[in-house]
DNA sequence: GGTGACCAACTAACCAGTTGGTTGCACATG
DNA sequence: CATGTGCAACCAACTGGTTAGTTGGTCACC
């Protein structure tokens, strides 16, 4: 019918992946939830496992730039990371699955790496470390907003506050 | 052959699964991994499903309690958490497998809960904190050790002194 | 003789990927 | 205007391999 089907099966695609993961995922139940047909599939992206790239590709930019960097305020960009997380856990566990499943593929993709290199030197400039102690402090700050991710606190605002202060004395 | 059947087939299914996830793994590559027969599987464990759980309750002690909780030195107990991590990674892939897999079951397990309560009530008497504030901020630092441990830096001893520093300023 | 183990084959379902035949639309060619 | 060619999509059935779980028969040891 229309012509986005390419756009309808990598939405149904992320659904079916993010809830059960690459080898748990059943090609013919993302042809239903995109209302498209099983070939379909075949033709635009292949196969199985190069629909999963192709899904998270797809999804990568959406996750690296929904939250503006901010090398100024680390603590919000935190804290802003942190609500995007949990306002998208299917992208987190689409994440967690790639991880998993598909190892080192999303670490060679261009507009990861770009992406992080980009705030390496946004922190550099803002702070004047240098490149080994901005891209640690980053590292140590998004593992915190990770690891806040996969076990939040009850009470959300609490949760949302104490990583700003986390990350408040992390920068020093 | 020998008596301790079942114990060789819960650590083949424990390689297995670390490896492949719940859905990726396969019974019968199991029962070669244990150099056991398949249906000693189904005699002991009802199905892959339960054999998963049982895995999982399996290695549940070793890692609630293979770094003993230190509420005086909470920097030296993230390090040797993260070492613990950084040495025995197919028990964090497990955990992570279950976590997307399996949602709740281990949140449930009892010695989940006391082991984390124990923590809490020793984390109160050796600081004066009130019983939330202590929760939050084991919270934290646990969640700063499992976003380091998922993302490492190149230089180890770097990372551990920086993990050691990050959580020495949390603690205050 | 009961128990724990092995082997091998089996079933019944499942699943990735394929094929053949059909419909409707867009756009050109005569 | 009519015809036809190609494309995107549909449906449905099929292939071939895989997989959880079962069964029946045998061996060895206590």
């Amino acid at each position: 019918m229309a012509a986005d089907t390419p756009r309808r099966i990598l939405d149904a695609a992320a659904d079916e992946f993010a809830e059960r993961g690459l080898a748990g995922a059943r090609v013919d139940r993302i042809a239903e939830r995109a209302g498209a047909n099983k070939q379909r599939i075949y033709a635009y992206f292949g196969s199985k496992d190069q629909l999963f790239d192709a899904v998270i590709e797809d999804r990568i930019e959406q996750l690296l730039d929904a939250v503006p960097f901010d090398a100024a305020d680390l603590p919000g960009y935190a804290v802003r990371i942190l609500d995007f997380n949990l306002a998208h856990p299917s992208l987190v566990r689409l994440l967690l699955w790639h991880n998993l499943e598909r190892p080192a593929v999303l670490a060679r993709l261009p507009q990861s790496v770009e992406s992080h290199a980009r705030k390496v030197a946004a922190l550099r400039a803002a702070r004047g470390d240098d490149e080994w102690a901005a891209d640690r402090l980053l590292g140590q700050v998004l593992g915190l907003v990770h690891g806040v991710t996969l076990a939040p606190g009850p009470d959300l605002d609490q949760t949302r506050a104490d990583l700003h202060r986390a990350v408040s004395l992390l920068v020093g």
